[in-house]
DNA sequence: GCCCATTTGTGCGTATGTATG
DNA sequence: GCATACATACGCACAAATGGG
């Protein structure tokens, strides 16, 4: 991010009436909007903004502070701040958003779905009670987690419901965050999930899949998520096998620690 | 409100790591939820603070700009700063309700706690990098699921904040949940929990008195709580030997389906 | 391990603006 | 108009965390 470009910004909202710090604000938040910064961008340092722009040292902590609140930025001393992941709303990966977290403690392992196979499913399954409905569609995925173990998922939705998880193809459901999809499609957040953990051993096919020995003791999760408040919307189960790594599960947006 | 009591309460919450805007939040906040004010109490003014608590002007805005956000208070130019209604949005046991489900899929088993000590830790420990604080009441307890197995819990919570927890009678902390118990005492609710979960192997002490052989793989979780949004309030540990009975976890107070 | 530059975080004191009664 | 009390803003100093040499 450009310190010049940000000070053009600012000239914009600032306005008569509006507090200097509510301005800076703005101005970086049309950034993030609009684009012109990314994930993972960089914001110059307290000291070259108060250089160049306008306003205060202060004024320019309290406005950065804002955005951190909100999540729109993170900040780390003797590092620098940075542009936040986009989060929808702030209201997307609420409840239950899992990934594991690496040595450090602060960050996650990155994550590479694979989709095995997708296929539509007439009679009754282990879904039948949460999805109420008596045809599903089905996505199998293997998980790359980092460079070190598989996670294994069956997800199951009312194709009436959401016909993108029939009619997408592959490559792109691939590419996207679950919970986002379903929000994209139908607007509405995921606000409760049920979950329902347990050791287990998996099913001979899964532990292949996974390249573990077949009798193995993993870590099983049964998901049943509702759409707002109520509405069954998803079931999944997940297989985990035997790893040190930490599973986080977070009932709010916020990460663990700094993420970049 | 009275500023000689604040003032106390200041001293309390002032401890060396926390700074002085969160020790002043802190300290207002344990006036509202232990019942010194009550709702349309009035605050005593910015300078009048200014004067008499060792904190100037910028840091009291602060920490009362955090209630505000909070709704802890609302302040009016010309008017003054006021204690809010106590808001009913402060449910009860709303994240990660963890209980073990019946055969019935339907019902929970009963669990029976029973404390095995309580100390005050004062070193650092797992408990430190999330509670900021230097001395902890450590709370053990074994708690018998149904008639089938025990689960070990290690609780860690800061004394200054949570008296009740160091000076309760043992026999009224075991009777009672601990999430039942920080509401009761401070009128808050945990709104925010991250759980940190993986496949481990018990240290042998509390194999012992989980009654497992000592290399038995369990499910360890580390739960870091929060009160309110973002405040840390307390750690805990769970070891959850192998058993084919599901844990459900809530993000939200419903139960998964009828729970007596 | 230690020192060092960088960058954020906290805290102080002060001045001025603005809403309220 | 005036006193009260909050709201914004400035400028400075020092502490604390981080990464690199």
């Amino acid at each position: 991010m450009n310190v010049s470009d940000l000070l053009q910004l600012l000239e914009r909202f600032s306005r008569p009436g509006v507090p200097k710090y509510v301005a800076l604000y703005d101005a970086v938040m049309h950034a993030v909007a609009s684009g012109l910064v990314a994930p993972g961008d960089r914001v110059p340092n307290e000291q070259e903004l108060a250089k160049v722009l306008p306003v205060s040292l202060g004024t320019i902590q309290r406005a950065l502070r804002r955005l951190v609140d909100e999540r729109v930025i993170q900040r780390r001393p003797g590092m620098g701040s940075f542009i936040s992941e986009r989060h929808a709303g702030a209201q997307m990966e609420r409840p239950f958003h899992c990934r594991f977290v690496d040595d450090s403690g602060v960050q996650y392992l990155p994550v590479f779905p694979e989709i095995l196979s997708r296929d539509t499913v007439a009679g009754p399954g282990p879904w039948t009670a949460h999805l109420r409905c008596v045809e599903v569609v089905r996505i199998i995925r293997r998980i790359r987690i980092g460079d070190e173990f598989y996670v294994h998922s069956t997800f199951a939705v009312d194709p009436v419901r959401l016909a993108v998880f029939r009619e997408a193809r592959l490559e792109q459901l691939d590419s996207e965050n679950f919970k986002q999809t379903i929000f994209r499609a139908c607007g509405q957040a995921i606000h409760k999930v049920d979950l329902f953990t347990r050791q287990e051993v998996p099913p001979p096919d899964i532990a292949r899949q996974l390249e573990i020995a077949e009798d193995t003791l993993c870590v099983a999760m049964r998901v049943h998520a509702f759409l707002g408040d109520s509405d069954p919307i998803y079931y999944q189960t997940i297989y985990t096998p035997p790893t040190p790594r930490e599973l986080h599960i977070v009932s709010d947006s916020r990460a663990p620690g700094f993420m970049p």
